[in-house]
RNA sequence: UGGGCCGUCGCCAAGCGGUAAGGCCCCGGAUUUUGAUUCCGGUAUGCGGAGGUUCGAAUCCUCCCGGCCCAGCCA
């Protein structure tokens, strides 16, 4: 947070956890976790709660936060997920130290724990199918009924349990379940499953067992097994709080500890979908090339766009946490880039659009080694050196054979215009291809009075970036758009109909300097004038590729076009 | 329609009975060899609505309206 940031006022989380630190509850310690399932790779909305779990760590002495894998449905796990998300995690700049744990760790303290809640008759094994056990339940408006097996003894229901931990029953023929309340208004508390038959190798426990714990059951001990203090989760676990309590409050012989659920409400973004369910289908068909696409709003997709970890934890710590639900702007998070890239990321020229200039009163093979800063702000990111030369390329973008307005101030015919970091140039001639009319090339006069100086009597405003024709490496530019043409992805009810089918553009040959040679994957750049690109790992010696990372904020756009559709909601 | 939760500026978000912080966006203006950055200044007589309690209400009470979540042997 820079200097200057005012005062952030403490989430309500923060305030519960001062709050029990001050009356001493816990031993005064206070211990969190951040608890995926490794069914997928994180997202933004994953990096609000790896900041607040491991933040809450940062803040407080001697805490800490487990990075502990939810690992409960092996046919939906892998090892690639779980490699992804620790590497996720430590690149936000999180350290979980040597608290890296599995659920799966448990499933043998779970076994006994289950067998503790049969014996108490705190739960049976249902013999009801997956439909029947959905009719029983009821609806939202009208109570379920009892299994018929619910009143089953103890003994019969352990004797049934170790046959389905051993193997004897057929996939889906028997669950355990707790023993609650058939009749309460509150659906997860109709006798949830706890326990179901499948037999999948999982990736941490291979063949060994072939019943697995359900969540339910399995979060609330893992937290108590790790003497986890507060249990951060977001607000569609409510619901589940008291099926948490209810576990802990029956096995608390064995527990002895009870550790606090606290719902937040989880990140929603603008144009952007954040379900691993959605991503996952974006990932499979071929929506995007992979998880860490960099139109994706996974942590590797933003890596690879060229999100800094300081700027999205920044973003996380601006958007704070509430249980409101928030619907925040993408621009909001491109924000907290652009703040972050401007005062690190090194300046470069490149140019998208190529319209060649040949300025004829210049030497035909001079080579001129111009000086330029590597950010113009601070001077201990060095310099380096460009090359201008009689022909150069600038942006399309930045000529126009008449001027739209008074407001124009790049190149115009007849007009000067100043070349950054190089001389006044002077428009003198347009040529074109006689058959279609287009601009091929512009003749121009340089003034040779004027690197590092002002021109004589006369004021040059525009200022336009250039690359030396012959200098000059080629690149191919991804210009990446958002995934999705409405603010919310679900209108309509598909969201792969709301697709952007022009959410990625790329350009080839287009010519950037010289110094950018050196620089390797994963580097930002400011292009100047234009926006920050981050070279793409695909990149090869004869090929290098950029991402762009955002725009520049373009306050001439909203002039020359007001209008643009992406600004409307 | 059962239960749970939430409604403060376009977006986030403070506020916890004493008379609406802040950030982003936006709008002016200054500086600028990036129409960037930076710097100044502006932007809710109003807190979903209606009543009520009180000297005083975004904060307390009542009713109403709107939104989100829950009927996986997913998490």
């Amino acid at each position: 947070m820079s200097a200057n940031e005012p005062a952030k006022t403490v989430d309500f989380i923060r305030r519960i956890i001062a709050e029990d630190l001050a009356a001493g509850k816990n031993g005064g310690k206070v211990t969190t976790r951040f608890p995926p399932e490794p069914n997928g790779y994180l997202h933004i909305g994953h990096a609000k709660s790896i900041c607040l779990n491991f933040g809450i760590a940062q803040e407080n002495a001697s805490s800490i936060c487990h990075l502990r894998f939810d690992d409960t449905n092996p046919e939906k796990e892998n090892e690639e997920y779980i490699e992804s998300i620790k590497k996720d995690v430590k690149w936000l700049g999180f350290d979980w130290k040597s608290n890296l744990f599995f659920a799966s760790d448990y499933f043998d303290k779970l076994f006994e724990l289950a067998k503790v809640l049969i014996q108490n008759g705190d739960a049976y094994v249902c013999s009801l199918s997956a439909d029947e056990i959905r009719e029983y339940r009821g609806t939202l408006t009208e109570p379920g009924k009892n299994s018929p097996d619910r009143e089953q003894s103890p003994e019969v229901n352990l004797d049934l349990f170790l046959r389905m931990r051993d193997g004897e029953f057929a996939d889906g023929s028997y669950t355990l379940r707790a023993k609650i309340d058939m009749t309460s208004p509150n659906i997860n508390m109709r006798d949830p499953a706890i326990y179901r038959i499948r037999r999948a190798t999982h990736h941490q426990t291979g063949d060994k067992w072939c019943i697995y714990p359900i969540y339910d059951f399995t979060h609330c001990i893992s937290d108590a097994l790790e003497a986890i203090t507060h249990s951060l989760c977001t607000l569609e676990f409510e619901d589940h709080r008291p099926l948490y309590d209810w576990f802990l409050d029956r096995l608390q012989p064995q527990l002895k500890q009870h550790p606090q659920q606290i719902e937040f409400s989880r990140l929603a973004l603008d144009y952007t979908v954040v379900s691993k369910r959605k991503l996952i289908k974006l990932v499979n068909d071929g929506f995007v090339a992979g998880w860490d696409d960099p139109r994706m709003p996974t942590i590797s997709g933003l890596r690879r766009r060229g999100y800094t970890p300081e700027s999205i934890r920044n973003f996380c710590s601006r958007i704070g946490i509430t249980k409101t639900p928030n619907n925040v702007e993408i621009g909001f998070l491109e924000g907290c880039l652009r703040e972050d890239l401007e005062n690190k990321a090194l300046r470069a020229m490149a140019i998208l659009k190529p319209l060649k200039v040949v300025i004829d009163n210049y030497p035909v093979d001079k080579v001129e080694e111009i000086t330029a800063p590597n950010h113009p702000q601070n001077q201990e990111l060095g310099n380096r050196t460009i090359y201008m030369t009689r022909e150069v390329y600038i942006d399309r973008d930045d000529f126009m054979e008449v001027a739209p307005n008074k407001k124009f101030k790049r190149l115009v015919t007849g007009k000067e215009v100043r070349l950054r970091n190089s001389y006044v140039i002077k428009c003198e001639e347009v040529i074109k291809d006689p058959n279609s009319g287009e601009i091929v090339e512009l003749r121009c006069s340089y003034d040779e009075n004027t690197l590092n100086a002002n021109p004589e009597g006369r004021k040059v405003k525009g200022v336009i970036h250039w690359v030396s024709a012959t200098q000059s490496i080629k690149a191919e530019i991804r210009l990446y758009d958002r995934l999705f043409v409405n603010a919310n992805p679900e209108d309509g009810g598909d969201f792969l109909a709301n697709i952007n089918p022009s959410s990625l553009t790329t350009l080839k040959d287009c010519p950037i300097e010289s110094s950018l040679v050196k620089a390797n994957s994963g580097d930002t750049f400011q292009f100047e004038r234009v926006g920050y690109f981050s070279k793409d790992p695909d990149s090869t010696e004869e090929q290098p590729i950029f991402n762009r990372a955002v725009t520049l904020r373009d306050s001439w756009a909203k002039i020359s076009e007001p209008r643009r559709e992406q600004r409307k909601r």
